[in-house]
DNA sequence: CCCAGATTATTGGTCAAACCATTGACTGAT
DNA sequence: ATCAGTCAATGGTTTGACCAATAATCTGGG
């Protein structure tokens, strides 16, 4: 993985592994992402402008450019132009993981089965731990989250998004930020396909308020143990009536 | 999100969400990201030459340089430099799916414990997964895998090599590509803190092994019963074992 | 004194034209 | 046939200029 500094010794050792070439432009972006990701780049802390950093590192401002370029897409940076603007420094962010899932969901052509799995094995842990990590404002987000989803029963894109919602507000409720992240790329995914297949009938709109109800219930008494199983019927339940749509391939946008 | 169209009216509506101004870099890196993610740019399929690129599109070399770079960042392009070099499309891949899911690891300072957690929520189903899915060849690698761990008992630095390399193999067993992303991100993960660590003693190593042998077991025996509840049995005593090391955020690298 | 509008300075965005570095194919001498 | 040299195509890098967006600053009228 690291560069390998070539021998200059006529008959040295014949071991040398493939030695990669680095680019200006990804020594800088290797440079500024370490100080980001460990905090010395604070998060919302501004980088330097690019003609300054020319100055810094001696690179062009090409390079310069595509090092910033790099850390965008990365989502460690946002840029803005104007007097003022440039570049400021931020945590890797649900959004960016929610956008690379996506990437991957689709270039891979990953079935809705498999998304849908993948929320059954996530969800029934997630609502175990916001059960037993959850405090007092948690539970008044999912209180009204759940009001919210009953509201807009009548309203399918709404209780769709509505829907969407209340997993991640049980996901916030984790304290666990990986799992939390997924779980809000995944339901995104879900929420766009489940938006297009228009499968949310009243009957199982019906069911689904039912057993949000009864969830948060558990999460409210810091149950773990039915949390996690009543997310697991709820979520298997969903799958199972989504399965009619389940068989093709998963198309998104 | 997207893009809004400015009114040419004079007295429009006033509901005018923020607009976007696109970047050239970004229009041309949206346009061959579609193109790579729909499948019209095959995976290996070369795309055209820097120069080219400037010729269809009329942008300069710089921003077309600029749209390459953020699609090589995404994993979407590989390119190489010299003659019959070029960038040529890729499926979104595991690799960049763990780089990210690791910048997001260590730019949030997310706790060991969090990515054990993970790893005990999906590990479960994953094993299930295979328990259902797996053919003759998973089969076989898995046997030959477990095989690995055995051998490397004495050797810790293999053993937790060969150890990521067996959770990754009933990963694939599962047959669910987004599920086995997580699991191969994660494990990169956990391995490299538990190198660190120095945790894995003798008899956690033995443990390790005879709960590898009892899932091996069930999967073989395509009973996703057992292997669910195996694997997450496994999974918990490793994150008791672990648990002295796991008050302090994880630090990597 | 205050405020609206014009001005100006700073920043990122874009373009153009070179030249360098790497790589592989081609060519010709041996 | 083989190998070394040459050549062509490609990405990598630099330079310098200008455009576009934005907010601080100035200026003149009230």
């Amino acid at each position: 993985m690291l560069p390998v500094e070539p021998s200059t010794a006529a008959g040295s050792a014949p071991s040398l592994g493939l030695i990669y070439v680095p680019k200006s432009c990804d020594l800088l972006a290797d440079r500024l992402r370490t100080q980001i990701l460990d905090g010395t780049i604070a998060d919302g802390a501004a980088l330097p402008a690019e003609r300054d950093l020319v100055l810094q590192t001696g690179l062009s401002r090409g390079s310069v450019r595509e090092a910033l370029r790099i850390l965008q897409t990365e989502g460690l940076v946002m840029t803005r132009p104007g007097r003022l603007g440039g570049s400021v420094a931020r945590r890797p962010g649900d959004d960016a993981m929610a956008r690379y899932v996506g990437m991957f969901v689709q270039g891979r052509g990953i079935s809705l089965l498999s998304l849908l799995q993948t929320r059954e094995a996530i969800g029934p842990k997630l609502a175990a731990l916001a059960a037993r990590n959850r405090n007092d404002e948690d539970l008044d987000a999912l209180l009204d989250a759940t009001r919210r989803v009953e509201d807009a029963f009548a309203d399918v894109p709404v209780y769709l998004a509505e829907n969407v919602n209340w997993h991640r507000t049980v996901a916030v409720a984790s304290h666990n930020e990986l799992l939390k992240s997924f779980v809000v790329a995944i339901s995104d995914l879900v929420y766009k396909a489940s938006a297009i297949e228009n499968f949310a009938n009243d009957d199982v709109r019906n069911l689904v308020i039912k057993a949000h109800r009864r969830i948060a219930d558990a999460i409210a008494a810091q149950d773990a143990e039915a949390a996690e199983r009543r997310m697991a019927r709820h979520l298997t339940a969903i799958t199972q009536q989504m399965q009619a749509f389940v068989q093709t391939p998963l198309v998104l946008r």
